[in-house]
DNA sequence: AACTATTTATAAGA
DNA sequence: TTCTTATAAATAGTT
């Protein structure tokens, strides 16, 4: 969008760098305005600059969409009860669901990615584009690697949460003094 | 920045105004996204659509950013808290490196989709398996949405943390009274 | 969901 | 920081 096209990674020097964000603030600024006029929608924006101070942009305010969105999240969370501590064992529950679904998502891609190699083998002479395909399915690979990872940590947040609930279960907890 | 140049005014025609709203926040996000990378910073955007539904953008995630941004608007009224669990927020910071990694690998693959789709083209006639490839291709892009469902759940769970850890978050806490 | 004529944003330079 | 401008990118209207 200027005189070269830049890559999208983090800008290295400094003083160009604020620059940038300077530029790209203001941009997005407008943008979200023009969005929240067109569509008379409600918006929020809040970001820190490379030197860490804070820059919004609210309408009808930060705050107003702000309360509004956490309060739907947490909303969604605990009904009826307050202290009932297994509000977060329904949203753990939620969590597994969706584990489980990427899980079989995955496996269903294997098995495509499977029968396609099995399919590609018929042209590996005469398919010059065969490498391509071989690196599309590399990074399909890594990717689902990556899933895999995201998975675990979110394992480690369940586990976490679990021993909220249950304090006397966990294991660190175990190095207090006492 | 289209076929023709629009006023700045609430589209009247609703179908349109969704249609527009769903384009410019795509493009709204997208921008977000460049920013946070090109210059390494902690953005958040939540928007209510004109049905009144929640999207949200965040790096590394709303929840930390609204917290971060929220902390700091009441700590000007708020003083120092104590009972703080904060090896929790290690953890969480874990998670956002996760969650960052498994973006930025997800750009990754998106570019060289891209790339490989401009290859592609060359042998659109003479290539037999480019269905398949197209195939391999959907499954990759589906899964990138898994992915992101994913992270939207992790989102969540780290916003309930962040809540048990400091019930009040947000705006209602300014007003405590002393 | 795609396409494309235009408008708009912006990278580099001053 | 602000302005300029060549160029890249977003998108309004269309199919």
């Amino acid at each position: 969008m200027g005189r070269r096209k830049i890559e999208i990674v983090m800008v290295k020097n400094p003083n160009t760098r604020q620059v940038t964000f300077s530029k790209r603030r203001t941009g997005l600024f407008k943008k979200a305005n023009e969005l929240s006029i067109l569509c008379g929608v409600e918006i929020a924006i809040v970001v820190f600059s490379p030197g860490n101070k804070p820059y919004s942009f609210g309408h009808p305010s930060v705050d107003v969409v702000a309360a509004k969105f956490l309060q739907q999240e947490s909303d969604s969370n605990d009904d009826a009860q307050e202290n009932n501590p297994f509000n977060e064992a329904a949203q753990i529950h939620t969590l597994n669901q969706q584990l489980c679904d990427v899980q079989a998502q995955i496996r269903e891609e294997e098995k495509k990615g499977a029968k396609l190699d099995e399919g590609l083998e018929q042209y590996q002479v005469t398919q010059p584009s065969q490498s391509q395909y071989k690196e599309l399915q590399d990074s399909f690979l890594k990717l689902q690697c990556r899933v895999k990872d995201c998975l675990d940590a979110i394992e480690v947040s369940e586990c976490m949460m679990l021993l909220r609930q249950e304090p006397v279960v966990g294991i660190t907890r175990r190095r207090r003094k006492n």
